[in-house]
DNA sequence: TCACCTTATGAATATGATTCATAATTTTGA
DNA sequence: TCAAAATTATGAATCATATTCATAAGGTGA
């Protein structure tokens, strides 16, 4: 392939300007630059591009050829390259996200439905990123932002802080252990915890609560929608450990009490993990703050 | 415009291939020519184009873009390419004849019907020749070849000469003329002569036979076809000057009887004209060929 | 952990695009 | 028609940059 972009911006400037040394000007090059140019296509394809005449320049066949791929080529690249730029910008983009925790849908979906509003051109998507290595994935560029409250040191990744809470037990009002002023573990012992369906590792109750005190609870009983936890607690069939921004609105209307997970209650903080090198980028930086204002201010309630 | 044709092959090689290293064999590149390339348009636009991962590679969104570009460019550059090389080759073009002569006709057409089926990639035109400059605009490049009885030396120009003709005072039978065994130009003091629409410096009669005798016709009719000029003369209304090859055919079954101008005959050779540079491609010679055969045949009749 | 494979990197080199200076050609205006 | 002005062409010199070379760095899998 012999033909390059500057091969047929040199033509279409020719043509534009109908000269050499017009077209020269333009493009802020020689008259002597665009003639050799001109020259190494015509040797190159044994082919007359341009008849240089009396009266200014007219294209062949050839030329005319050229010139028709130059408005074909020309203004698709131009087009990307300010995509591109714009990109660099921060201004358009893709921001795929992947979430660790279930509950976190409860902020992030209004989070979401105001940031497309601001950010039209960014092409948002999230993933619940339980089943596979959510971190690897950002890694290698298949997410763009991982949720997590568990910050690592991963090279190239940023673990931006978004806010704190904390896990709650959630119990029924007259359940026994709503009388005490904090949960122990061993409290947990004979109760039915209802978690979303996640292994046990995954889940801050077991891994910084019950397993350091080698405790098992009686049962254990998986359920996918936050609602269906916080209705079955409600209805005295088990406990369960949620954030405090799920359970700070159901509160009010209902049969559901909440005691601290040990002394100090079990305090955590929600990160924005995203590659290093695009955390600048404007839309990122936007996503972030909307996220640390609505979870603020849910968990403050 | 930063981005170039190599850019977009090697992003699309890699594509392909899935590695640098292989799309560099399959380029005859270094495998560090690519990463020296990739690099540059991400360091450019401040922009990661590709993932370099653990297995393989992947395109960010970005990386995307610039692969559909490529999609979108490199299969039109490649199609120009080549019909650039099969045009230098002579297997396509363009053939704009201009003729000078109006009795051409009589024998071009079927030459270029049978042309055209043996090059049918040839874009074939015919312009009358005479209210411009034929030679100025075959030099210029608006006509391609140029049908002429009369060599010039200009520069860039090649005249290949097709066949040799006469010039005949075209009579009819019973016209005293008829008797004479050659025409001398003071025959014609006393005649009406029929030509073409042509100002009389551009006709041979006049050129080669009465000016330098410096005699003039009785009367001068103007006439656009050969035909009705045939039919004036076969009814007695005056005598034409014409080229052997349209009198061949009439001859055998009309009152019309032909006389050589001058004891010698007025002879001229006819040239088809071509740009230096285009002598040699295939499409040109083959018409010059079939051009001077057809001369050839219908001048023996 | 050590081979092994792939990409990255910096310096050296080679390529080739551009400029410079000037020639050649043509046009234009007296 | 001649000189002046303007245009393109050209060869050599220069400069930019694409590519290579040699090697590092990073990761995978036995």
């Amino acid at each position: 392939m012999f033909i390059e972009t500057r091969h047929l911006a040199t033509l279409r400037a020719i043509k534009e300007t109908g000269s050499f040394s017009k077209a020269a000007e333009k493009m802020h090059l020689t008259q002597s630059a665009l003639s050799h140019q001109i020259k190494s296509i015509e040797h190159y394809f044994s082919v007359d591009v341009l008849n240089r005449n009396a009266k200014g320049i007219t294209f062949t066949p050839s030329g005319e050829q050229l010139l028709e791929l130059a408005e074909y080529v020309l203004p698709k690249i131009a087009a990307t390259e300010t995509l591109l730029n714009r990109v660099s910008l921060g201004e358009v983009g893709r921001l795929h996200i992947a979430i660790e925790c279930h509950a976190c849908f409860e902020w992030l979906m209004p989070v979401l439905e105001e940031f497309k509003e601001h950010w039209p051109e960014v092409e948002v998507d999230i993933r619940l990123g339980l089943s596979f290595q959510s971190l690897a994935a950002l890694k290698q560029g298949d997410v763009d932002l991982v949720i997590s409250s568990d910050p690592t040191t991963k090279s190239d990744l940023s673990f931006l802080p978004l806010f704190d809470y904390e896990s709650l037990l959630v119990l029924h009002h007259q359940d026994p252990l709503s009388k005490k002023s904090y949960i122990q573990a061993k409290d947990l012992a004979g109760v039915t915890l209802i978690t979303y369906p996640v292994k046990t590792e995954r889940m801050d109750v077991f891994q910084n609560f019950l397993n350091p005190a080698h405790v098992h609870p009686k049962e254990i009983r998986q359920v996918e929608s936050t609602k269906v936890i916080l209705l079955l607690v409600a209805s005295g069939r088990g406990v369960a450990a949620l954030p405090n921004w799920v359970v700070a609105e159901s509160l009010n209307h209902s049969k559901l009490f909440t005691k601290s997970l040990g002394k100090q209650g079990l305090h955590k903080t929600l990160y924005a993990a995203v590659r290093h090198n695009q955390q600048d980028l404007d839309y990122v930086k936007a996503f972030i703050r909307l996220a640390a204002n609505a979870g603020n201010n849910i968990v403050r309630k």
